[in-house]
DNA sequence: ATACCTGCAAATGTTTTGCAATGAT
DNA sequence: ATCATTGCAAAACATTTGCAGGTAT
């Protein structure tokens, strides 16, 4: 039910922000949705369970939802999205980055403690202070490199 | 003038297309430019040259000057862009990828090899063959985390 | 001469904005 | 009671598509 409703009320309660019924409904379906969602799979979601939602709303709330850090817009395009933006849930999931396979659209998560090490030593090399990260590697997955081409 | 004619007429070619004025003049544009651009800035720049082109035939050739290889889309969102398209020219450059300062835009390419490497690991303990990757560092730069906050 | 291409205009699909009504504080 | 938030309709954009005329082959 609430996964994370409190990190979203200590959001939401800056600037004077209001908890209503929208905004929990939109934070109980972004933790609920295992897979990469977008605006429009959130009001289909909604709509399912008997919620409608405008558009507008669901707009105007997910990046109030990434800036409190429950989750996050993918940086990478998903074609079968017809262009719209795509999120997944992160609030208490650990990190991980995306390998993705170019022929059958698989998709695996994985975290490399190396990887990520290696990236703040190239942050560090050039100055910079690393504050978040995008990586997806793209491929053939085992089944898909058998078929070969 | 022509830094990759010959990319693009092998490409052009395949199934009967054709060398246009227009394809021409894209692929010279795209590879004047050095920094990042989108359908509209390559509309403008065009524009200031005296070319005029419609934004139709921009969109409908982009694609094809990245299926030859000569650019690449670039797979984050780029919020200065207005949600656009953004490409990078890429043919007959060195492989690397971005650095970016959160606060002052600043953008850094780099090139690290051991951490290709271990992108290769990375897909290849997933049984993935790896045939692209996309990365993005974000950060402050030197400048901007003397600043503080 | 034969397709392929371009450019225009219109359509599509996503995201934003103005505004009156509603609801949280 | 006040002021943020919602939902609708309309606007604003990026991108795609249909079609008539132009052009590379």
């Amino acid at each position: 039910m609430s996964c994370c409703a409190d990190r979203l009320m200590q959001f939401v309660r800056v600037k004077g922000g209001r908890l209503t019924r929208e905004r929990a409904l939109l934070l109980q379906v972004s933790c609920d949705l295992k897979t990469h969602f977008t605006p429009e799979s959130i009001r289909r979601t909604l709509a399912a369970r008997g919620s409608r939602m405008a558009m507008t709303t669901i707009y105007r709330n997910l990046p109030a939802l990434e800036r409190a850090g429950i989750i996050r817009r993918t940086t990478f395009r998903e074609e079968e999205n017809n262009g719209a933006a795509t999120y997944e849930h992160v609030w208490g999931r650990p990190h991980h980055d995306h390998l993705l396979c170019q022929r059958c659209g698989k998709r695996i998560e994985f975290e490399y403690d190396a990887l990520e090490a290696l990236q703040d030593l190239v942050a560090k090399k050039h100055g910079f202070r690393l504050v978040a990260h995008h990586l997806e590697l793209i491929g053939l997955c085992s089944n898909c490199t058998s078929i070969a081409d």
